[in-house]
DNA sequence: GATGTTTATGCAAGCGCTTGCGTAAACGGT
DNA sequence: ACCGTTTACGCAAGCGCTTGCATAAACATC
């Protein structure tokens, strides 16, 4: 008869309440080491004796204490993803994306994943995570341009990876998008369709990929011996509204602009909406172009007409991330490394050529 | 001298790399015990002792190993999101709601949330987390009309909280909105504007929530001594794509319906492309009201006409998840129990009086 | 001053696992 | 038959915390 009483039918081994490793020693006559070891796959194990345990250990429905594992071997086996709360609250649905990312391959990497959302206190939720072991490693998100929690979490001696990318010294290992050269791209098109007075509707200044946009989009003029208008760039946030506020602004200027190029879909859209209401038609009398993160519910597709846009691969760069982070905690890599992933320009129907 | 050594300006306590209990004990000449205790605020301790002890541990930026605590103390102080990846990939933005209201309260009460997607295989999930004890229960989602989890969770003795509901005779707790009598109104509502022919463009039928909005339909017709047309129910997705195929097919029937009642704005924007593309208007042809889950990017007010529906709290229900299983876990509760949140029926201008 | 009661603190045994080191048995070579 | 070498396994010491049970000092009681 079995130690583990069988209430009613199984139908499924994982039904069991699970042992523990001593009860399963003792059940097979055999010490912890040589249970756990055969466990682990060690070598000096006998493959006879492992089938043996194995099938005992799967019978038994037996799976470490995760948190008595995590003591012995001295990591948790889990990694933290630290995020403003506003990030699950806010239309931008792109951060579930990179979730869903990041949750994929934690999962099959058999990580467990923390999630750490914090309303104010960064600092405070960071230091918790560091000193409470409860992670082997955090991501990190919404770089500044220079960002302060590189050098504390170097300090903490927290592993890290950033989403993104800053302007600072310290080491860091990061997944980002190729901003720059999206911008630059799209800029370039406008540019090369004959458009001069460009406005850039870009993200809030503090951030770094903003500042790179923007450094972007002045890159596009001088290479081609232009220099950009003044007061082309706008820095506000990544939504429907400040897009058209933006644009009603401009297209109220004396110096009218022919084209936008915008951060997001979503300010794309609200500059369509300034444009039909100034009577304007996009792809005819306005053009507009985008970097488009892919945000579900807005696609660069359902704007009439469609949008021209560069496409980046949301959900892979959360797997970047992970398999990043992962990787570094277990030191099969050491960093800091860094990986930027590529875009694609799609062009629609949104850009007309100036003559 | 302290025994932390100080690099550069330290701007924050929290920099410090956290000590252990062992070398705070010393550093304050008493025992792990009493600074233990000191730190859980323990009675026993002297007001002074205590003091003394948490000057010292915030100095030093102590916080107890999680890792080590929970073994200690039989529990991780941590509950699990036990969801189908796809939920964090469909357009479908209501989950993510729930999960911020989650994470909202389980920072809140001090609690560590593990997010657990699973592919195909639930059961190995939920067996997995209970018997590595990596969690002290688990918030299960998308309940069918009787669900094997119950009775799998009661055996595997893993607490947990349901969102939704399940017709089982096993004990489960659960928050869930109230779908029924939502459905019932929206229907009534219908039926007392003089419709008759009237179609629910309703959920799959194995999930609970449809089967009660099903039967919620067909209460609100004999609540008034009527009786709803036969086949007037369509179990089908929550897309769009599926409100537009199911409306149209109904509006190319011989007995054209006057009304339809969605479960989602998804679905009723698909109704209202059917509408127009049949050369119908919302609100005078034909009518159109939905039950509304609040989906980002898809409000029932940037229909038009806006849509009449009824609207519930949907990141509540994560925090009543989260605050339930809290409870449970801590025995300040018993389970079972259940928790049903109102809703609230907005009229707007897509349903029209047939005489 | 002997005895009972607080009050303040420490000892040490876990929690369930991993792992360095030790050892007995089996093996192989001469 | 003797002595390395594997091979297969067990012992026991942790990992860093909590907590039941002691203990010692200080105080009150008669």
């Amino acid at each position: 008869m079995s130690t583990t009483p069988t209430k009613g039918l199984l139908p499924d081994k994982r039904l069991h309440k699970g042992a523990d490793l001593k009860s399963l020693a003792i059940q097979l006559g055999l010490s912890q080491s040589t249970v756990s070891r055969a466990l682990r796959g060690h070598h000096a194990i006998p493959e006879s004796t492992r089938r043996r345990v194995e099938a005992a250990a799967e019978a038994a429905g037996y799976r470490p204490n995760a948190r008595a594992r995590s003591l012995a071997i001295g990591r948790a086996e889990t990694i933290g993803l630290v995020f403003p709360l506003e990030r699950l609250q806010l239309p931008e649905t792109n951060f579930v994306d990179v979730l869903a990312g990041i949750s994929t391959v934690v999962t099959q990497r058999n990580y467990s994943l923390l999630l750490s959302p914090f309303r104010d206190d960064e600092v405070a939720v960071l230091g918790k995570l560091a000193s409470s072991k409860s992670v082997d490693g955090v991501i990190i998100t919404r770089p500044l341009v220079v960002d302060p929690r590189i050098a504390l979490l170097n300090q903490l001696g927290l592993t890290f990876v950033l989403h993104g990318r800053t302007e600072v010294q310290e080491p860091y290992s990061f997944v980002d998008t190729d901003n720059d050269a999206s911008f630059e791209r799209l800029t370039g098109l406008l540019l090369d369709y004959g458009h001069r007075d460009i406005v850039a509707v870009n993200g809030l200044s503090h951030f770094r990929y903003a500042a790179a946009r923007a450094a972007a989009f002045h890159r596009a003029f001088s290479a081609r011996g232009l220099e950009a208008p003044t007061e082309a760039v706008e820095f506000v946030s990544m939504t429907e509204a400040t897009g058209f506020e933006t644009a009603m602004r401009h297209l109220a200027a004396p110096v009218r602009p022919t084209a936008f190029v915008c951060g997001s879909v979503f300010q794309a859209r609200g500059v369509y909406r300034a444009a039909a209401a100034c009577g304007l038609t996009v792809g005819r009398d306005l053009s507009v172009v985008a970097h488009d993160d892919g945000v579900r519910g807005c696609q660069a597709t359902d704007l009439t007409p469609a949008l021209t846009a560069t496409t980046t691969p949301i959900s892979a760069s959360g797997e970047g991330l992970a398999g990043m982070l992962i990787d570094l905690v277990e030191g099969r890599i050491k960093g800091p490394v860094g990986r930027i992933l590529p875009f694609d320009l799609i062009l629609r129907d949104s850009v007309h050529v100036v003559r």
